[in-house]
DNA sequence: AAGCTGACAGCAG
DNA sequence: CCTGCTGCCAGCT
């Protein structure tokens, strides 16, 4: 491996991101080892919009569980809608029980991956 | 090759 | 407590 740009690190881990489930992009940055890079990993989610593996960006969300990259979907009831269609609460744009649906990578993959 | 942009995050006022 | 600005990393023009 490693022979994928950071973008596609960032929609692989995006993609194994269950059903369900959120997760920010501080995490998936400290996944990646670029912690401080966390508008990359963001970055990433938008140039994933029209590609063709479909990227659940709706999943990831900032780190206060805010909706915030509803803009790039096209809708921000869109986002929303996927959101509540997985069974996950939204108000305000942001995420109920934010913390209790958040997918951490760096566990959940790092004990499965590494 | 250099500079600008960009779906965030953290610190300062 | 809330608002604003800078910092970070990688891709794109």
């Amino acid at each position: 491996m490693a022979d994928e740009s950071f973008y596609d690190k960032v929609y692989d881990v995006v993609r194994q991101v269950p059903y369900g489930r959120v997760t920010s992009y501080g995490a998936i940055a400290s996944y990646l080892g670029t912690k401080g890079s966390s508008r990359v990993v963001g970055y990433a989610m938008g140039a994933s919009s029209g590609m063709h593996p479909p990227i659940p960006a709706h999943r990831v969300l900032n780190r206060n569980g805010l909706l915030t990259g509803k803009r790039s979907f096209g809708s921000a009831t869109l986002m929303q809608q996927m959101l509540e269609s997985e069974g996950i609460t939204v108000e305000d744009d942001q995420v109920k029980d934010f913390k209790k649906l958040f997918w951490d990578p760096a566990e959940e993959l790092g004990k499965n991956l590494k």
